[in-house]
DNA sequence: ATTGAAACTCATGCTCC
DNA sequence: GGAGCATGAGTTTCAAT
């Protein structure tokens, strides 16, 4: 088996994924149920976990931070306890964290307005975690959160 | 100056970064707007581009798609024009594609099953692009699309 | 740009199946 | 589980400012 969701709240979870505002009404029609009916997977939906939350997306570029790039870090002592994402977690424009196998220990997202703030992001970034850190400059974005 | 996207937009923006099925009326109390001059905003914001869209989050360990990875690329033959993103724009697997300075000409985020799943996916995309690939395994999420 | 009202659409709980 | 209905809530347009 693939899971154990099931087919229609599958196609539930594509709608919105891909269009996280339609209406039950809307999903309703797309899935051959009533609104009731959707409201109620839905909200199962919601309560079960399987839906994390909704958003926008935003053009960061028209907001003033037009600069992404891919921070790896490395402890500099690797004998301590690596607590890096909370010792990040307060640093706003740190967009994302995953914790990866491989040469480093974590890749963090970023976005600033200028090479300038990346200096010193980085600055900050390598004082509170005290680690070292690898960046790589995002150039432009063919896409970005597809639903899969 | 910042950028030219005004107080009361950014605040409607983060509002809706954070809960985009937040109604209207909601943020028009969250805003000191009306309904109706919140709706008007909003649908300047989409218009203009600002908003690009509005999606659910959704918790892929529930979805059978555990396993997720970056790969980053690199074209075989640096004297083709490099078009990775398109011949591998219907490779459903693939959530993200950023084109990125430095080694690699391109990293995607990818989700799948299991190891096995991954293997297959790598030689599906070396041989739609003629690329090169390195992986690396994602062993946890902190936290991810963060509203910056 | 914003408001307030009007008309319409949707959400949500309930009962019955 | 889901349908159908009732009603309260939200959306959307518009005239006026």
């Amino acid at each position: 088996m693939t899971s154990d969701v099931e087919a229609t709240d599958r196609k539930i979870l594509e709608l919105l994924a891909a269009d996280g505002r339609m209406s039950f009404t809307d999903l309703g029609k797309a899935t051959g149920l009533s609104t009731s009916a959707v409201h109620q997977r839905v909200k199962r939906l919601e309560a079960r976990g399987t839906i994390t939350g909704y958003g926008a997306s935003i053009d960061h570029d028209q907001l003033g931070l037009p600069l992404t790039a891919f921070i790896s870090i490395r402890p500099i002592d690797p004998s301590q306890p690596d607590d890096s994402p909370e010792r990040l977690r307060d640093v706003a424009e740190i967009e994302s964290c995953w914790s990866v196998a491989g040469d480093e220990s974590y890749i963090l997202k970023v976005r600033v307005a200028a090479p300038i703030d990346l200096e010193d992001l980085l600055a900050r970034i390598r004082a509170a975690a005290n680690v070292s850190t690898r960046t790589t400059i995002v150039l432009s974005t063919p896409y970005e959160n597809r639903p899969v």
